[in-house]
DNA sequence: GGCATATATCTTAGTTCTTAGTTACTTAGT
DNA sequence: ACTAAGTAACTAAGAACTAAGATATATGCC
């Protein structure tokens, strides 16, 4: 039971040193694609932890942060806008405007050529919540993220970019 | 109200087209980190989303196969071991390994050693799973991430892994 | 117009975790 | 040996969602 290369596999499927490149056209190198997932993962949750501590401390999660955030930037905007632009399930959207709305910082507005949609839209103290702490939302991420020179950013962006878009089509609509 | 620059601002914190490289020295550039960022947050979401859609075909949630993972490649470990690992509370980790338990994919014992401890070992019935699921799990991640070529995965484990250690490293112990 | 189908939001129930606090045990100090 | 402090796992309560289905409205086809 110890001989078989398959047992006690490292993440890597195949250990041989013997044939670098090119696989046998199955088993297309699943090594480097498997280290990259485990990395991007870990980096992900180390960076949503001080984006969630930021958030945190004035009483909000990333999802409600991102509302109000998308809001003051695009401004008011139906409710499966943001949902899409957020991405949670119309269940999540309407319990996040929700929580929002019962803390004052948005409100729901009918809108005039559908009756069944609804805008959110930011109350005066919501857009003063979030144009007060952004900027130093905005340093915090910078900071997280400073391993990485602005130049290496640049290009971790580029390929993130290309890689989630990727992700995202073949994920069907 | 629409004269200042404030207003509306389009995640940039700054439009100005003068001035270009090094800034004023604070306000040192968060456009940069910013859309890595955004962008680092929906790749991950649309990887995410294929990793997530593969596991559950076999009932099983990404933690759960995580966990089945993680010991089926370096074998039994203790409860806390694997909670660093995975990356969830004491709590959770009691309540993933109660689940994994429950559906015989895995068993506590007794730390010879540390009678408050205990292990988390396979089952045959979890290594059987495993072993089974391992390689298309790794597959659909290498089609997830297809989106760029072996090389630029390269390129992008290395930033990736700079960066998340970096943010682990400033985010206390 | 009237009907079938699609869409926008809401509701309910359930899942997966976290937080805070507990129990049992271990280790270090005296 | 005895006590104080630390650590491993567990428990109870609750937060933040998702999934599935309900409701109300809109749209296109006949």
């Amino acid at each position: 039971m110890n001989s078989r290369s398959s047992d006690h596999a490292t993440v890597r499927t195949d250990t041989k040193p013997t044939r670098r490149k090119s696989a046998t056209s199955a088993d297309d190198d699943l090594e480097v694609p498997l280290k990259l997932w485990v990395v991007l993962a870990r980096a992900y949750a180390a960076v949503s932890r001080h984006v969630e501590t930021d958030v945190a401390a004035h009483d909000l999660t990333p999802m409600e942060f991102g509302i109000l955030e998308v809001l003051y930037h695009r401004g008011p905007m139906l409710l499966g806008e943001i949902q899409r632009k957020v991405l949670v399930t119309s269940g999540g959207i309407t319990y996040l405007v929700d929580r929002l709305a019962a803390k004052g910082f948005v409100e729901r507005q009918e809108c005039p050529n559908d009756r069944r949609a609804r805008y959110a839209v930011l109350t005066p103290s919501g857009t003063a919540l979030i144009k007060r702490i952004f900027p130093a939302h905005a340093r915090t991420i910078a900071q997280a993220l400073s391993g990485l020179s602005t130049r290496e950013q640049s290009e971790a962006t580029d390929l993130m970019r290309r890689m989630g878009l990727a992700a995202a089509a073949s994920s069907a609509k």
